[in-house]
DNA sequence: GATTATTTTCACTATTTTTTTACGGCTTAA
DNA sequence: TTAAGCCGTAAAAAAATAGTGAAAATAATC
């Protein structure tokens, strides 16, 4: 048994489609139509997981999920959000109110198990490893309070995108990362790119970083990673 | 060779110049006219995306969608429609249904390719990111993750191809691999080289990686197996 | 709304890997 | 033992991948 998953979604057809594929990759499942019923039933049976429409009847998809990630008994189960292309554009912001991760529809089934697992997992993972808001490495300081890259010789400023970069090197030192998956979590999933664009921002980074910079690797023909401490 | 894709579409105009697109794009094209076709074909020839019209002749895209969705052998292979954008309006629940993603005509030959590219780099991501990350056998350990063979010695590090292989022998040790296969697996099928190729990169990960280079056997006549250790 | 900063793309070069070639040595079966 | 088919491996050739300056496109800011 992989885990109990609660699908929060109004469209009987999604349910069922969801239900079906999840049960055949050993999920348990559960099942409401609503925020109210949602809320309920995360407490008195609480998932691993929630699958959560960002398009409810009543209450807004979003609002279920603040009020999820508000409550202490509720806190901490992942969830997963459910939007629609076109609801994107503006909203996107629900990442930034707790989801975990998000799939924009039309999604295949496939699609849905896969990032289900990545994100159990990556809970799994960080469940001993702690949330920082600093993190040390090759003798600098990676401040994502303040921003910046704080070196014995001062303070680096970075753009969005390439502080994005090492701080993700950064909190897996020695991980190799595809251009895939960089494009995937910088970038988010409806990035249409090419990779030569990430070698430019790490080219840069490189640049900017001085010696921290030497510290990033090209892994020839899969991706990139930073260097391990020894 | 970016991947293969079939094409299910009736419009002659269309197929052409999806066709002529795709393949300046380095993919593989093959096509049918309607859905019983195109279920037939994805079986017999699995292609690694299906670029589906919703309109099409006696079998609705819809259904085969479905249809395809619900066959083990072909529901993982991701599905891009083709959708007119005045039946976009009332039937974009069911297109959530199944799908990895849709484009609305007229499309232009570029949206379509970047989008198929897009679709292809988030399986790839995802899947990737499920991958169990350690294998370990003769005392050494294959981190996946991090693109290297760890041992006391230290790290040891492969080029692609070397990595896939010694990957694949330790996932079945003491099994033999026939360089057909090796070459089915590493390369893909659409690849003609001859055998002395392997022998060269096998030849190259033996020196690579020491000791356990030596225990990567050659079967006479039939191929290479990694020994199953004691 | 103009200006500035950032991001993305493009074009080209440099680098690294992969494939092929060529040939001597090895293994096996009769 | 021996011939015929296999295999190993240097080295050359070919192909694939990566680095990067600069231009173009976007986004952010004033």
């Amino acid at each position: 048994m992989e885990g109990k998953i609660l699908i929060v979604e109004d469209e009987r057809d999604i349910v069922e489609l969801l239900r079906y594929n999840l049960r055949e990759s050993d999920f348990k499942v559960d099942t409401v139509r609503n925020g109210a019923d949602a809320l309920q039933r995360a407490v008195d049976n609480p998932p691993d997981l929630i699958l959560l429409d960002l398009m409810l009847p009543e209450v807004d998809g979003l609002i279920v999920c603040r009020l999820l990630k508000n409550d202490p008994r509720t806190k901490n189960i992942p969830i997963v959000m459910l939007t629609a292309k076109t609801e994107e554009q503006d909203r996107v912001t629900g990442l930034e109110l707790g989801a975990d991760d998000y799939i924009t529809k039309p999604f295949s089934p496939r699609e849905v198990i896969l990032r289900i697992n990545a994100v159990l997992r990556r809970l799994r993972a960080s469940e001993q490893a702690d949330e920082e808001n600093q993190i040390e490495t090759h003798g600098v300081t990676i401040d994502l309070d303040r921003h910046q890259v704080l070196t014995e010789a001062g303070a680096i400023d970075l753009t969005a995108t390439e502080f994005k970069l090492i701080t993700l090197f950064a909190r897996s030192p020695g991980r190799v990362f595809s251009r895939d998956i960089l494009m995937d979590v910088i970038w988010g999933q409806e990035y249409y790119g090419i990779d030569r664009t990430v070698d430019t921002h790490v080219s840069r980074l490189r640049r900017k970083l001085g010696d921290l910079g030497k510290h990033i690797e090209t892994v020839y023909g899969v991706g990139y990673r930073l260097k391990e401490q020894k």
